[in-house]
DNA sequence: CGCGTAATTGAAAAGTATCAACACTGGTGG
DNA sequence: CCACCAGTGTTGATACTTTTCAATTACGCG
């Protein structure tokens, strides 16, 4: 596993590229809206009507399993889309989402990001090339997590993200390794403890 | 999780449409290759030069972590693609696949399927439809797995594939559910013991 | 100050992996 | 035809990991 699994995902191309259609004359399709902390963006089981692209901020995608365990699938930033996945099969939302940080977003309806797909080569390659990615990712981020030890996977995440139990909550961090916070406790205690020795 | 997770995918809207293709004029550009059970048909970190679409048979999609460990992804059977991912990031494979049962596969070429995405837009759509699909897929998995006790997980699978362990290999159970072979045996035993009594 | 949410901890219980031994199978070669 | 082999499946005992539960503390904010 030398793959690169970012944790909070960010898609700088696409954005850009949102940025240049909105500056274009038929900009007019894409709003842009605002989110606070704890709001939320898409509900679980939610009927989509438009697509999201995150132009500033953070946020969580999760879902609630009948067992009442929260699972966060990614934390997205910059230039990352949601609720395209639903667009193309018609489908609920299987995933909720809600900001964690101020957020501003673009919001695309579904009839014009159809529009987009057919009619702007660049637009479409651009979705596909995301969809693949985020095929990918998930695949991956899968097989790690159920492949390595709780530490293993901490240990990783920090490397990454060094400001990690600043910039999101224990509670969060449990719920995207699919442990107990209970089991997170003590595995930073035991690094901590084991990191002082040397 | 009310939601459909499927074991073994298909997708016969795909491979209808491939056939379609395929007797048409420009079907040229679409092989037919074959693979006997155990054949790789392509490797883990490999760079992927054409795109396969399922045919006939079964096959699976692991990946093998540093570790040693394999991971399962998933079973593909009718109309499923694999390589494609590959194809819009001009990454090494991420998994290998390998045939279960003798297998019929269609094969395009590289720059072929390039070219059915930009020159057919139904082909483009059911890319993009399907492609939502493996997301989706792959974390509704993933988070059921990480959420429910082993038990629960096999449960689920007898009830959509009654035929499971002839089908499929307790090894490749057992790395499908990310866990060991002792666990699944023990499980299964406890099932079988608990549906005795009643 | 007081409320609610998030974070922390210990002890006990439950779940899973590890390991090592053994059984079953189908194919291979002497 | 049998002995052997490799791969797969099975099991018990044990050690380890993780969750559960409940009790406590810390923190931000009106």
């Amino acid at each position: 596993m030398s793959e690169l699994l970012k944790m909070i995902r960010v898609n700088q191309e696409f954005l850009n590229y949102i940025r240049v259609l909105k500056s274009s004359e038929k900009g007019g399709v894409i709003e842009t809206i605002e989110a606070r902390p704890t709001e939320r963006i898409i509900g679980q089981r939610a009927p989509i009507f438009a697509v999201y692209i995150v132009q500033k901020g953070l946020g969580k995608c999760y879902l609630t399993e009948d067992s009442g365990k929260d699972f966060i699938q990614e934390f997205f930033s910059e230039g990352e889309i949601f609720g395209e996945i639903e667009m193309f099969n018609n489908d609920l939302s299987f995933c909720a989402v809600e900001a964690l940080t101020d957020m501003v977003i673009f919001k695309i309806k579904k009839e014009h990001f159809y529009e987009l797909l057919e009619q702007d080569k660049k637009f479409n390659r651009l979705v596909l090339k995301l969809l693949a990615a985020k095929v990918r990712y998930t695949a991956l981020r899968h097989s790690f997590n159920q492949s390595y030890p709780i530490e293993t996977k901490l240990v990783r995440l920090r490397e990454q993200v060094p400001q990690l139990t600043s910039l999101i909550s224990k509670t969060d961090l449990a719920n995207y390794l699919g442990i107990t916070e209970r089991s997170l406790n003590r595995t930073f205690n035991n690094l901590r403890q084991r990191e002082l020795k040397t």
